[in-house]
DNA sequence: GGCGCATAGGCAACTAGTTGCATAGCAACG
DNA sequence: CGTTGCTATGCAACTAGTTGCCTATGCGCC
């Protein structure tokens, strides 16, 4: 399982509540990983006894208390130990490429429409990493340390929408409804 | 589960054994959808007590016995009504990501070493798609139907590791290691 | 004759992840 | 003063998928 090792990511960044790292995994991290919140809590219990990250409880005003994790030298060992290893080739499971697969058994027009939908979605998503990148590297040639990874996460989304509205086109073209 | 409509648009496309969908699942099909022989069987099974699918024995010179599976009139008729549906935006699950992220947790060297590899594969495997190409649909312009969907998905592999290929190329520039 | 390999089908035990629900504090709205 | 909504944590039951193992036929190789 990787969602350790995404948690693990996300606390060497910045200690965080389950609770905040269930939003982490909603926005920025849950553009390559997602997760729930139950998922999050029930791993976080395994990674402290397994003493990967450590945590304390935080009062707070206006608002309940919060378990805030911090990643512990194990976990930072265990972090340097996965990354070295080789990733195996993931898996990749796409529903709608088994629709495309299968578009002559069902209602073409129907399938279509949902192209165009997935495009709008490919659209909106490209348009928001643009705004992101624009505002948060301008200048990708002096980027710190610190910010790469983010930053090539970011790169990695930009051309993952160009990559999925790209095929869209091409399906529309090829069945040539690009109105 | 879209493991039985997978399955459903492949036994649309042909009759098979579940031995024949194994290998398909390695082949074809598996380069959008996994799946284990084990997982295969199981939901095989799920699927003709729902009538999707009926089986029967067929006996064979020189090997064992197998379990022909085709689809029936219900079985087209659930793929026909998913097929319009509309399709939930996956949750992509990227291991690699997961590590570019936290590169600098790590030892930069053995995770770059790591993006050469991948990056290979990468282009072998658009090298293989290609071929494919190459070989079975020398002229998209003039396809038939019962060909769109297969050279639509292939067509989504090239792309996607062309998308692959790219990533790595722009990390590997990024750390100045194109070598 | 033993070994590996392809064909063919499966079970059992486990892990990962989802769905549904429960609880609780406090704020803002009407 | 009740409802909605955000913060915050978690359990229970389920489904999907993986890992490891087993059976069996028959071929070719050494």
């Amino acid at each position: 399982m990787a969602l350790e090792h995404a948690i693990l990511v996300s606390l060497a960044e910045k200690t965080a509540s389950g609770y905040d790292l269930a939003r982490r995994f909603d926005a920025s991290i849950g553009h390559f990983w997602k997760a729930s919140h139950q998922q999050i809590y029930k791993v976080l219990g395994r990674m402290e006894s397994d003493k990967w990250v450590e945590s304390h409880l935080v009062a707070q005003d206006n608002r309940p208390d919060k378990k805030v994790y911090s990643i512990t030298g194990e976990g930072r060992d265990e972090l340097h130990r996965w990354l070295s290893l080789p990733t195996p080739i993931e898996a990749l499971r796409s529903e709608f490429a088994v629709k495309m697969r299968g578009i002559r058994f069902g209602d073409q027009e129907a399938v279509l429409a949902d192209v165009h939908v997935r495009r709008a979605a490919h659209a909106a998503q490209l348009a928001f990493y643009e705004a992101n990148a624009a505002k948060h590297y301008p200048d990708p040639a002096s980027l710190k340390n610190d910010e790469l990874g983010a930053y090539l996460v970011l790169r990695a989304g930009i051309l993952a929408e160009q990559h999925g509205l790209n095929w869209c086109d091409e399906i529309l073209q090829v069945f040539g409804s690009e109105r």
